[in-house]
DNA sequence: CAAAATTAATCAATCGTTTAATTAATTAAC
DNA sequence: GTTAATTAATTAAACGATTGATTAATTTTG
């Protein structure tokens, strides 16, 4: 393994911590001492990566918005319907808020607070682009009288709420499904009852 | 007018600031010396009327947590039906989330973060009080058959998490809707259309 | 040996809070 | 009703603690 490795895995190693402390805590509310020390590094090591606490922020943002791609594959396929084509595109919401959690986390907290800095206008453009696919499907069902008329910009608050209010409120959402554990079955069991509630939901929603 | 009341009205006028800010920016990004010089009042006025910084906090929280009331009238009235006292209960929902969108950005936010104090096990007793009203009623009509066999407790998800969707992430939401302005006028349009969506959602999602 | 990585110690700035002094308002005494 | 005593409100200044960041020295690596 050569050391170039070495810095690159403890510089994720960094970001991974990060990570789960700004989710958990805030970026206000984590010290970059505290982050030493439950990465188990010097309070150096953060400058000297990353420049700052606040471009280690934006790292930890960026790694994970790279991730996103748009699924072009299934909007442009000729051959599903609109309502499969949305089906699907849940689906990959879903999975994308389960894989990325603490991200999501991060995000939503961002957004909702007053403009910080430009990664979060990159990142409002980036998912508004997907909303607006999802828009896009959905008046284009309703103007083919495939889907009833619905209001599409409401429809996709309740396709994206859904899930964050579920990923986001962890303890919360826990108390209300009456869970005991969050372990992986328990995570993958809900995951699929997410699934098949906004599914089922959505079909009922934009069905004639 | 006396002192007691001008003092009261003073430190309503701190909480005011204090929860728009907090709601903005988050507690730990809010400095006490920011807050007083928004407020236009001495740092020290904040410790001699709340005693700290998170006193304020917490008051600031507390004063909005009372005005929750339970919708008792609603829930033990013999003559609704099951959808009909759901729909009433989105309605009084909404209504909460537009009267009081800042606290209900600070609450969501503390939420979604590692358990802060005990004013939110508090708060947290509260919604969950309120959530359960709510799928007791859902499951209830499953049981005598006026509803269909759904996911009661993600059903709530869907119910809470449209209108937070909408009124915690702003600037976001008022992309997706393409939205100009914020004023009253489209403030009041907007929560008219969020509970003829959710009203609309919920009633197909439900009957048989 | 040279470059990269790591360390402990320290920097100025800002944090929430408190102090001690002053002013304003209320009450008590006459 | 005026004055004196008392309490409440307000201020500027300072407190120690913690913040993010940097330094200069040291160790590790290639």
């Amino acid at each position: 393994m050569s050391s170039t490795e070495i810095a690159y895995e403890k510089k994720e190693h960094i970001m991974d911590i990060a990570e789960k402390l700004f989710a958990e805590y805030g970026y206000e509310a984590v010290s970059t001492r505290k982050l030493a020390a439950d990465a188990q590094v010097n309070i150096a090591m953060i400058s000297y990566y990353f420049g700052s606490k606040e471009d280690l922020y934006l790292a930890v943002i960026e790694r994970r918005i790279l991730s996103l791609r748009t699924a072009t594959h299934i909007i442009d396929d000729k051959h599903m319907t609109h309502l499969d084509k949305l089906l699907h595109l849940v689906d990959m919401i879903i999975d994308r808020f389960f894989e990325n959690r603490l991200f999501h986390q991060i995000m939503y907290r961002e957004m909702g607070m007053s403009n910080r800095s430009k990664i979060f206008n990159f990142m409002m453009d980036k998912w508004l682009h997907n909303f607006n696919i999802l828009k896009h499907i959905i008046e284009d069902g309703i103007q083919k009288k495939v889907f009833k008329k619905v209001d599409a910009g409401f429809t996709i608050l309740t396709i994206i709420g859904t899930p964050r209010m579920y990923v986001q409120s962890d303890h919360m959402a826990q108390k209300i499904m009456n869970l005991k554990s969050l372990d992986e079955v328990y995570m993958l069991e809900m995951k699929n009852r997410l699934k098949n509630h906004l599914k089922d939901l959505i079909t009922n929603h934009l069905s004639k």
